[in-house]
DNA sequence: TCAATTACTTACGTTTCTATAACTATTATA
DNA sequence: TATAATAGTTATAGAAACGTAAGTAATTGA
């Protein structure tokens, strides 16, 4: 037996462990009460208000279509979340950017997504710094979601 | 300095590392792909491959109300995945139960959002064991998503 | 037994998400 | 400069996700 099956195994549990500690859609239902808007609506100002961005780069980094982003931005142009601005570079693109309300907005979401478990928070400290330095190692440079 | 204070500033940063790795829409994406319909669609069938229940049970786990299950289950009904059967104890309610062919949706769903990354698998063994003692610890009996 | 409750469905309307085709304006290129 | 490529928008249209009000059938309990 490799040791590559057995941290296949163990991977297989752990991930299905953290999954179940994520995927907690209480907290995506807060969000979405909280903002008064969609989750994928939110998904979007949080992205913005992070830093200014293209459509087209909004676009592949939220997975939708262009089109369906222009009718997303222009909502939330209407709610005063974002504005869009012309790119000094391109006068073609647009450069969306989140306005303080938008960005209030964002820190809100956040807040609750950033909130860990009763459960996590509760273990010992060593634990949690053993789970700190083995995500990390685990983790991609560039971060997601 | 308290210990709390402590594991609150350690959670947190495992938690966002956490959700990071978890959060991976590809995931969702591939799962939509696969199956041919949307990801909550694939939620319910998934939930119902695991086990029968009664219409009501399976909204509050999807968190959904009780008239939009209906819907969703005459979808799933007319696609072949489950079907409704009578509740012997009690005549008003009615047991879903997937079909074969929802079983396999299911299975092949699961697939996927099973498979952890491949950071996770390249851990050494040890690092895992611990992880996974954490997380068990960390973890609600009843389990979620 | 009969009123209240429960489990589910029907009916309806709104918002959100999704994809595609065709269009304008701008930039890059041959 | 003419052509192609790019960034975004408009226009559609369908699927999916939500919520509320009102209805049926079965059960509970006073």
């Amino acid at each position: 037996m490799s040791s590559a099956d057995d941290n296949s195994a163990v991977a297989r549990e752990v991930w299905q462990l953290m999954s179940d500690l994520v995927l907690d859609n209480q907290r995506r239902r807060k969000v979405t009460e909280v903002t008064g808007m969609s989750f994928g609506r939110t998904r979007a100002v949080r992205r913005v208000a992070k830093r200014s961005m293209q459509m087209g780069e909004l676009a592949d980094l939220l997975g939708m279509e262009r089109p369906n982003l222009t009718t997303l931005i222009n909502d939330l142009e209407e709610k005063g979340l974002v504005i869009r601005k012309a790119d000094p570079r391109d006068r073609r693109s647009r450069l969306v950017e989140a306005t303080a309300k938008g960005k209030r907005v964002a820190r809100k979401a956040e807040a609750i997504l950033k909130e860990p478990p009763d459960r996590l928070v509760g273990l010992d400290v060593e634990d949690l710094e053993t789970l700190r330095r083995c995500l990390a190692e685990a983790s991609a440079p560039g971060g997601s979601e």
